[in-house]
DNA sequence: GGTTTAAATCGAAACGTTTTGGATTTATAG
DNA sequence: CTATAAATCCAAAACGTTTCGATTTAAACC
């Protein structure tokens, strides 16, 4: 049984092709009888608007582009939260008829390239972008081709954009607390580079709490630009040669903190004994650690769907300023 | 500018859209002469052809459907190897007018509805199944659909698919080769119920290995199926007070084995000397564990660009006889 | 009652592609 | 040089939707 189009509801209502399209949307042009009637017909038809045929007319793909960072050689594992993501992101476009496509990205090659092939190649509707940077040229390249789009983090932008956020300033001063309340002075953070908007807040979260125990943090030795996991191991090994090395890391996800715990166990320290790690998590995978360690949970897949809800709202026409959430992220304390 | 249409091209080159349209692929019916003119200027005006056009003369989606199982509550994070996965379809696709879209599936929910769901809404030319059963009754009702597909492993059944596969039975049987030759007597192997091809395919190859040499094997103590981490956890809990415990655990995923070993050495079991666990890998995790772990390294990046090629061509009416791949997987020893 | 205005509906064109059924040209055979 | 076959090309319709401009119907006014 072929499927039901506008005209078969027009025939079967009587009404004109026109009349239907309208009335399915709502239209002012057609009486409140009338699109009872046939929205009555149309659901019982079981009928769902070809994509194809709004495509040609509106130029609208139905397609949400997600594009995140390719796995690096020297990863460990791809972003273990990825998924989640994904995962989201589907579900909160799951009754509707967009889809989603997953753009990788080389970390390699320029930032914008993906994003331009996106838009040059008119290959969806809306866009996703992830690892926003405090002055990130994609946003102003999207809002000059009036693609919409959502950012999963904040940036330092003049003009708003949709965003998703959790407070990484927040999440680094309660981690940085936690350790200097059990006693911790000599911290070290493991951050991406404050290029990177949520860089910049875990610095400043670093430092508020820092500055809070009246402890002075020396760039060189207290803060670690994350690069891949061989660089921190041989960091670790490093570090733990100094007169006065690292008593507690803080770590931005789960994987990095592993490599962190396990070169300090190499090199004789004994994690939740001689030295602390927290991380940031995204999965339950610290729970089985050796020891279990300290983190804060990141729900991606709610970040997803609030990521997917966002962005179809600005593809519906919602001005940025009511499209921007910002969330905390709660301490579990293990081992 | 808008972008090049076949009538732009037909404008420029004199012929008609009918003409230009057949000589853009190679129709017998256009001269070699013509059609080389027209596709000099289509792709010197940059010519992509429109895919809601093609979609609604022809049906065609364009959308490439990756059905996968969502996160488990109980589990400790989702398939870290679905990311790889996904990279590799969307890299096998990049380069045609196909998008990959990920329909997450529910443990809880029956098998086919995903793929009943894809089918009955149109909503992809193609579909990508993980995770097959020995009898698997998706693939009957694709064929009896005519919606092609790929599937990531084998099936038992009678009409032929296209597929790809690593051989399951001998990567067990190479890691039990490798336990036993290290004078383990008391094998475990975590597997997949054999409902599933490739926890059918382990317990064949975990048998062969045990045959090989002269070892009994007991159901009930040396399989055990896989079901969530915690149960995981509370089984090793269990085993470890036997009389006679296991001595070598056999693991399908870096993170079951990553459960298992942390939940050994909370049994005062020292891995890589009390005994040893060997894993199925996806990521590097395993070499930052503590101790690092033997195993054999799956490349589902790999997997994913020949899932897709295979899918392409079983688009374009290549026989499934010729669309079946199986590959081995070798093993990495640490510690 | 007739005119004006507003509300409700419709016809037809357009989006870019494929394809059917012809038409025209060219080559081949007689 | 004609008849036929083959090669090459084209016009037009169709896919499902939106939307402009036109038409019908109903209500409001004088």
């Amino acid at each position: 049984m072929a499927r039901a189009t506008l005209k078969t509801i027009a025939e079967q209502t009587g009404f004109s092709i026109t009349t239907v399209s309208r009335a399915l949307k709502d239209g002012p042009e057609v009486k409140p009888d009338t699109i009872q009637q046939v929205k009555e017909v149309a659901t019982e038809l079981g009928y769902r608007p070809n994509t194809s045929g709004i495509g040609l007319k509106t130029g609208q793909t139905f397609v949400l582009a997600l594009i995140i960072p390719f796995i690096r050689p020297g990863d460990v594992i791809g972003d273990v939260g990825t998924l989640s993501l994904i995962e989201g992101l589907t579900a909160g476009i799951s009754d509707t008829d967009y889809h989603l496509t997953v753009i990788p990205r080389n970390p390699e090659e320029d930032d914008l390239a993906p994003v331009r092939h996106v838009v040059e190649k008119g290959l969806a509707d809306g866009v996703i972008l992830t690892s926003t940077l405090v002055n990130d040229k994609r946003i102003p390249y999207l809002h000059e081709k009036k693609v919409p789009f959502v950012t999963f983090g904040r940036t330092e932008l003049a003009t708003p954009h949709p965003w998703y956020d959790i407070d990484n300033a927040d999440f680094v001063y309660q981690a940085a607390r936690h350790l200097y309340q059990r006693g911790r002075k000599n911290l070290l953070l493991l951050t991406p580079s404050p290029e990177f908007m949520y860089g910049w807040h875990r610095i400043t979260g670093f430092r508020r709490a820092a500055h809070e125990f009246g402890i002075q943090i020396d760039d060189q030795r207290s803060v670690l630009i994350e690069s891949d996991s061989d660089d921190h191991r041989v960091f670790v090994e490093q570090a733990c040669a100094w007169d006065n090395p690292p008593d507690g890391y803080i770590c931005g996800t789960e994987v990095a903190a592993l490599v962190i715990s396990s070169t300090l166990q190499n090199q004789g320290m004994r994690p939740g004994v001689d030295v602390d790690v927290v991380t940031m998590e995204t999965s339950r995978l610290a729970e089985f650690y050796h020891p279990p360690m300290t983190a804060f949970k990141e729900d991606l897949h709610y970040a997803g769907r609030l990521l997917s809800s966002l962005l179809l709202r600005a593809l519906a026409g919602e001005p940025a300023s009511d499209l921007q959430v910002l969330d905390r992220l709660t301490i579990t304390e293990r081992g």
